[in-house]
DNA sequence: GCATATGGTTTTATGATGCAACCACACAAG
DNA sequence: CTTGTGTGGTTGCATCATAAAACCATATGC
C-alpha cells in the first residue's frame, strides 16, 4: 500500500537562488508542490489569522491590529504582502474615512477550507481542548458543521492511504499538436 | 554607540510572555482561537512539507534531508518540535539499521486534510497552475478526487457565508471529579 | 492652526533560519 | 584493532525576518 522506496515525484526540491543572495529563506516559489506553493503566500505566522478575521469581516489596518495584537510594522507588512499575493485588495473607503481598507479577493475568501481544516485538527487532537473558546457552526441551524470530507469522483469517501499522487498528465507546450 | 534608553518591554501587549525572554515569535500557545492553536504546532516553513512527506512514506532523517533539501540542523529541530507536538513519534528500527524512524501519529495523519486543503487552493487560485506537477487522485480509480467540501449537520453544503462562530457552550468547571 | 486618531514607516534589537563544519556512532574492510 | 565511510545529528557563525517602540504623514474635528 506504501512505497518504501524511490518516488519519482517530485525528485529534488531545490530552493529558488534569487539572485546571489541565496541565504534567504529558501523560497518555495517555483516549487512544483501545490503545498509549498501555498505556504510560500499563505505559510507564515501571521497571515491566515489576518485571512481569518477578513473571513470574519475585519476590514481596517486599525481593527486587525488591535484584535490580533500584533506590531503595525509586521501587519503593514503582512497585509502588502497579502495584497501582493492577490488575497486581499485594497478598497479606497467605505465609511466616508478617505482611508482604505483591506478586503478578501476571491482567492482569499478560498482559503476557507484550509482555515477549517486547521480548527477541526486543533479541535480533535489539541491536547487541551476546553482552552478552545468557539465553534463553527451551520449558520442557519445553528448546529456544528461536519468534519471536512475527501471524496472520490464517484462520492466514496477518502482516507489519506486511499489516494495517490500522479504526475500531471500533459505538460502541455501550448495547444494540441 | 548611542545606547539608546532603555527599553521599556513590558508595555501591557498581549503576547504570551513566557518565562522571561518575551521578545519571542509571538507564540500563540494559549490562544484560545484553533487556527492559532494549530499554527502554533504547524505553523512554521518546513513542518507541514516534513508532513506532507511523512505521509507519502519517508520515515528517515536523511530521506527528509535530501528529499527536502533542507539543513540539518533545521530538520533535526523541526523533528524535535513535531515529535514534542506528539505529531511524529520515534521508533527505534525498521531496517536494521539500530538508528530511528520518525513515523506519524494519529494527530500526524490527521493533518491531511489541511494538506489537502493546501492543495487544492494552489490548484484553484495559483498564478501558474501549469508549473504544479502533480494530482491528488483516488488510489482505486486514478480519478481525481474531489473539493473538500463542508457540510452541515444534515448534509447541506455550507460556504462560508454560511457558517458561524458560537462561544464554546460549556466552559464547564470539572465536572463530577 | 492645533490636537488627536488613523495608518503607516523607520529604527533598533533579538530570535529564527541557513549553511558549513564538526562530532558521535554504526558498520565494513583490512 | 584500526581505519574508512555513511548516517544521524550538534555547534558556530552569518544573515534574515520578526518584534517593539519611536517617529512620521495624512485626516478629521475644533
Amino acid at each position: 500500500m506504501m512505497q518504501p522506496h524511490k518516488r519519482v515525484i517530485d525528485a529534488g526540491i531545490r530552493q529558488t537562488q534569487r539572485d546571489e543572495t541565496m541565504v534567504k529563506r529558501t523560497s518555495f516559489e517555483g516549487d512544483s508542490c501545490p503545498v509549498a506553493r501555498s505556504l510560500e503566500a499563505i505559510g507564515d505566522w501571521w497571515s491566515l489569522l489576518i485571512i481569518r478575521e477578513a473571513l470574519l469581516g475585519l476590514r481596517r489596518f486599525g481593527e486587525f491590529q488591535s484584535k490580533l495584537g500584533m506590531a503595525k510594522n509586521i501587519l503593514a507588512a503582512r497585509l502588502r504582502s497579502l495584497v501582493d499575493h492577490g488575497i486581499l485588495e485594497t478598497a479606497p473607503a467605505s465609511d466616508g474615512s478617505a482611508y482604505q481598507e483591506y478586503v478578501l479577493t476571491p482567492k482569499g475568501r478560498g482559503t476557507f477550507p484550509i482555515l477549517v481544516a486547521l480548527r477541526q485538527w486543533s479541535e480533535a487532537f489539541d491536547d487541551r481542548p476546553e482552552e478552545i473558546a468557539t465553534i463553527l457552526v451551520d449558520r442557519e441551524k445553528g448546529r456544528p458543521v461536519k468534519k471536512l470530507e475527501l471524496r472520490a469522483e464517484d462520492g466514496r469517501l477518502l482516507t489519506q492511504a486511499e489516494t495517490t499522487l500522479k504526475l500531471r498528465p500533459a505538460p502541455r507546450r501550448r495547444s494540441a499538436g
